[in-house]
DNA sequence: GCCAACGTTGGC
DNA sequence: GCCAACGTTGGC
């Protein structure tokens, strides 16, 4: 069964173009160190499922795009980089804490904003809507995602 | 195991 | 830059 996910992206360092521009339009995840993300990804997350590429902070934060999951999990080299923003020192190579797989962007959709989604009622479940969200890794409901995907993002 | 302090996220 | 909300840390 396939399932349905929204990741949060900062634009300023990989942007639904940028994704879009990497080589078979795919990117590492990295830098996801919240345990409940990372168990997300590792222990539900599928190759084929559905992901809503969200823009986060940054002036117009919104659903930018549609992806999906393209890899399993393996460890993310950046904890163990002195140099990265995401480096870890508790981390240990032979224990890696965290985890990242890869994510494929299939296309750039209009920016669905959050003052949008906030004023579409069937969406007032949504996790990302809920106050004081901080998963940057999230489940999106079947239903939710039918109605972005095939209603507000439909041309 | 509790909980205060601290750090981070992320919209505004 | 502000601040609410939440997660993590670490002393006890």
């Amino acid at each position: 069964m396939t399932q349905y996910w929204l990741m949060k992206s900062e634009p300023d360092e990989c942007s639904i173009d940028d994704a879009l521009a990497a080589p078979g339009a795919t990117v590492p995840w990295t830098g996801v160190r919240n345990y409940q993300a990372r168990n997300f990804m590792r222990d539900a997350m599928q190759v084929g499922d559905g992901v809503l590429f969200y823009h986060s902070s940054c002036a117009e934060p919104g659903i930018a795009g549609i992806a999906r999951v393209a890899s399993g999990t393996r460890p993310d080299p950046t904890q163990f980089d002195p140099a990265s923003p995401y480096h870890d020192p508790k981390s240990k190579p032979d224990e890696p804490r965290w985890l990242l797989l890869d994510v494929q962007a299939l296309r750039k959709t209009r920016l669905l904003g959050l003052p949008e989604l906030r004023a579409t009622p069937a969406l007032a479940g949504m996790r990302l809507l809920q106050r004081g969200n901080r998963l940057s890794v999230m489940p999106v409901e079947p239903a939710h995602w039918g109605l972005i995907v095939d209603g507000l993002l439909a041309s």
